[in-house]
RNA sequence: GGUUCCGUAGCUCAGCUGGAUAGAGCAACAGCCUUCUAAGCUGUGGGUCCCAGGUUCGAAUCCUGGCGGAAUCACCA
C-alpha cells in the first residue's frame, strides 16, 4: 500500500499545482492493471477530468509525465482511453522483497499492549449439547478473525459466552436422575458432551411420547406443553436451581463440567481458545441489576403483571421483554449483563460479537437497548454476521437427526487425510514420528480452509457425501506449496545457493514479476481483511499466491540455471511466497507442514 | 404480512467502496513425471451476472419495482 499511497499524494499535488490548493486524495482512483495491458498500477483518471477540463488521453497523459519526472520508482507508462497504466521500476518490487525477508515476522505486532483491545466474542454453546458444524463456521470464523484484528496492530481479546442455565440444562439433569442410573462419561467411556447430549435427546423423546398421548386427549400443543409431568418436572428444577437448592447445584456443576471437558477436546482439535470465559450462570444477575435501575431511571416500563419492556417505538421497532413476569431474566437481558461486566473489566475499543445471522434482530436490538439504558459505549458493540451452513437437503435440523456433528466431521477429515496420504505415498517423505501430525494438519487445514474461503456473510453449502476436496482450491493445496518450497530450499541449500539479499535482476519473467507484486498485496489484503472482518479475502488472496507459485515452479527452474544472480533471485521469491503461505494460513487458524 | 440478507458457468464459490475483455475450483474431455514434491502444471468446452426500469462517460457492482430463496418478527436461546 505504501507504493499506492505515494502515488496518490503525487497526483495529488499534481492536481493542486494546476487546480490550486484543496484535498484531492479522494479522487484518485487507482487499482492494479488489468491483465492484457502494460503496466503495474492503473489510474482512473475519468473522475478528474471535470477538474483538470481537458479529455481523458490529454489528462492521462498530463499526470504520466508528472509521475515519471518526479518519482524514481515510476519507470514509464501508456495511456490507454481513460486509463493511464504506470509501470514500476523491477527494482522496487525486488527491494520491496529483500526489505520484508528481514523482517522477523510479516504480521504486525500490537502496537501498545495496553490500549484498549479489541473483544471478540465468539463460539457461545449451549451445555447440553455437543457442538456441531454450526459451531465450526463460529468458531474458525472467531478465531481468524481475532488474529487477523491483532495482525493489523490492534490488541484483542477472545471471550467466549457460555449459556450454561436454563430450562435445557435442566432437562439433560432430569432425564440423567431417572435413567442415568448413575453412570458418568468415564464408565460409559463417551466424550462428556455427547454423554450429556444424550439425555437431553432421551429427555425431549419422552416428553414428545407425553405431549402425544395428551393431544390423543385432544389438547392443543401448547396446553400438552404445560400439562406434561416431564416438563412440570423441569419447571420445578429451574426453580429449584434459581433458587439455589444445594443438590440441584450440585448435579448441575457435575454434568457442566462433563460437558466442559468434552468441549475442550473438540477445541483443542480446532486450536480455539479464550482469554476469559463468561457464563450465563454469572451474567444474568447483573443484566436484573441494570434493568431495574433502567426501570427506576424510567427508561423502561413495567406492565401490570410485573414484567419489564423496552420500548422501542421511536427506532420503530416493537416493544421488548426484558424481564418476565416471574422476575426471571430473558436472553437479552444476559446479554445486557454481560456487556456491562465485559466494558468494566476490559473497557474495550470494540466489542465484537461473532453470531449467525438469525440474530441479527436481536443485536440490532441490545445495542439500542444499551444506548437507551444510558451506556455511551453503545456503538463500540458490533454484531458479526455470518451465514448459516446448509446441507444438501437444507439447514440442520437436530429433530431430523440430519445435525453434522463437530467431533466426527474432524476425524473424518483425518481418516480422509490419512488415506490420501497413505495412496500417494507422500508420507514415505516424513519422519514417522511427525506422521500423524501432519495427517492432523492437512486435514484441519483442508477443513478450516473450506469453511473460511467463502465470504462470512453468505449461507454456505456443505456436502458431507462428497467429503471434501484435497485438490484445487483447497487447504492442503496451499500446505502442500508451503511444503514444496521448504523441499526446494533444502535442495538449495545443498547446491550452495544461499539465501543472501537478491540484487534487482533486469531479465526477469512476467510470471516472476507477478509473484513479486502479489508478494507485495500480502499486507494490504491484511488490513483490508481486519476492516471487514474477513478471512475469506486472505483465503481468496493466498490461493492466488499458491497458484502462482505453482506456475512459477513449473516453469523457472533454479538448480539447472546456470545464472547465479537469476537462482538467487527464484530462491528468495520462493522463500518470500513460503513465508506469506504460512502467515496468511497462521491467520486461517491452519497449520503448515514442512514435508507432505 | 413487516423487516433484513441472498440470487454470477451443470455444482461450489471469487469479483460488488461503479472502471478496460466477468474469473477460479470441482465435474467432463485431451495432454505433461529418467529433470527442484504430479495433493502439481498445460489445454478444450461451458454465462440472459434472476427479470425490468433508472442514475452516467461507464453498472455483475449503486437506486426503484418485480420474481425466487433464506432468516427474523417469542414471557426460547
Amino acid at each position: 500500500m505504501i507504493l499506492e499511497k505515494k502515488i496518490e499524494n503525487q497526483v495529488a499535488s499534481y492536481l493542486k499545482s494546476i487546480c490550486g490548493e484543496g484535498d484531492y486524495n479522494e479522487l484518485v482512483h487507482l487499482q492494479k492493471t488489468r491483465a492484457g495491458f502494460k503496466g503495474d498500477i492503473t489510474l482512473v483518471v475519468f473522475p478528474l477530468l471535470k477538474l483538470l477540463k481537458q479529455k481523458p488521453a490529454e489528462a492521462a497523459q498530463g499526470i504520466g509525465e508528472y509521475l515519471s519526472d518526479n518519482m524514481q520508482e515510476v519507470m514509464s507508462f501508456n495511456v490507454i482511453k481513460g486509463f493511464l497504466n504506470i509501470e514500476i521500476d523491477p527494482g522496487w518490487w525486488t527491494g520491496y522483497m529483500n526489505m520484508i525477508l528481514q523482517e522477523d515476522s510479516l504480521l504486525k505486532k500490537p502496537d501498545n499492549k495496553d490500549s484498549s483491545p479489541v473483544l471478540v466474542e465468539f463460539s457461545s454453546p449451549n451445555t447440553n449439547k455437543p457442538l456441531h458444524l454450526g459451531h465450526i463456521r463460529n468458531n474458525l470464523l472467531g478465531m481468524s478473525i481475532s488474529r487477523i484484528i491483532e495482525a493489523s496492530g490492534k490488541p484483542v481479546k477472545k471471550v467466549n459466552l457460555v449459556n450454561d442455565r436454563g430450562i435445557h440444562i435442566c432437562k439433560t439433569m432430569l432425564a440423567w436422575q431417572k435413567w442415568g442410573d448413575g453412570t458418568t462419561p468415564e464408565k460409559a467411556d463417551i466424550k462428556g458432551d455427547h454423554f450429556v447430549g444424550e439425555y437431553y435427546v432421551m429427555f425431549e423423546k419422552e416428553l414428545r411420547k407425553e405431549i402425544d398421548k395428551l393431544r390423543s386427549e385432544s389438547y392443543t400443543e401448547e396446553e400438552a406443553l404445560q400439562k406434561a409431568p416431564l416438563m412440570k418436572e423441569a419447571r420445578e428444577m429451574l426453580r429449584k436451581w434459581e433458587s439455589g437448592d444445594r443438590e440441584t447445584l450440585d448435579l448441575w456443576k457435575t454434568m457442566n463440567r462433563w460437558v466442559y471437558e468434552g468441549f475442550d477436546e473438540t477445541y483443542k482439535e480446532l486450536g480455539v481458545s479464550f482469554h476469559k470465559v463468561y457464563y450465563e450462570s454469572g451474567t444474568y444477575k447483573v443484566g436484573r441489576e441494570v434493568v431495574e435501575e433502567g426501570l427506576k431511571r424510567g427508561v423502561l416500563e413495567k406492565k401490570e403483571d410485573g414484567s419489564v419492556w423496552a420500548d422501542l417505538g421511536k427506532y420503530s421497532l416493537d416493544k421488548k421483554l426484558l424481564l418476565r413476569s416471574d422476575g426471571t431474566s430473558v436472553y437479552m437481558t444476559q446479554d445486557i449483563g454481560t456487556a456491562v461486566l465485559r466494558y468494566n473489566d476490559f473497557s474495550p475499543a470494540e466489542m465484537l460479537y461473532v453470531v449467525g445471522n438469525e440474530q441479527d434482530y436481536h443485536f440490532k436490538v441490545l445495542q439500542i437497548v444499551l444506548r437507551e439504558l444510558g451506556y455511551e459505549w453503545a456503538e463500540k458493540v458490533k454484531h458479526i454476521s455470518y451465514g448459516m451452513v446448509e446441507l444438501p437437503g437444507g439447514r440442520m435440523k437436530s429433530r431430523e437427526g440430519t445435525v453434522v456433528d463437530a467431533d466426527d466431521i474432524i476425524s473424518e477429515m483425518e481418516i480422509t487425510a490419512q488415506r490420501l496420504s497413505e495412496e500417494l505415498g507422500k508420507l514415505d517423505e516424513v519422519p514417522p514420528g511427525k506422521r500423524s501430525e501432519v495427517v492432523k494438519m492437512i486435514g484441519m487445514g483442508a477443513l478450516k480452509y473450506f469453511i473460511l474461503k467463502v465470504d462470512p456473510r453468505k449461507n454456505m453449502l456443505f456436502n458431507p457425501e462428497e467429503s471434501i476436496d484435497f485438490n484445487g482450491n483447497t487447504g492442503p493445496f496451499i500446505q502442500y506449496t508451503h511444503a514444496r518450497v521448504c523441499s526446494l530450499r533444502r535442495k538449495c541449500s545443498e547446491a550452495g545457493i544461499t539465501e543472501q539479499e537478491s540484487s534487482p535482476i533486469v531479465d526477469m519473467s512476467s510470471k516472476e514479476l507477478m509473484l513479486l507484486k502479489l508478494l507485495y498485496d500480502f499486507q494490504g489484503v491484511v488490513s483490508q481483511a481486519a476492516e471487514d472482518h474477513s478471512p475469506a479475502l486472505i483465503a481468496n488472496y493466498v490461493y492466488e499466491l499458491a497458484k502462482e507459485y505453482n506456475q512459477f515452479y513449473h516453469d523457472h527452474p533454479i538448480l539447472r540455471e546456470s545464472r547465479r544472480d537469476v537462482q538467487q533471485f527464484r530462491l528468495l521469491l520462493s522463500v518470500c511466497t513460503g513465508r506469506v503461505i504460512k502467515s496468511a494460513m497462521y491467520l486461517l487458524g491452519a497449520e503448515v507442514p514442512e514435508r507432505m
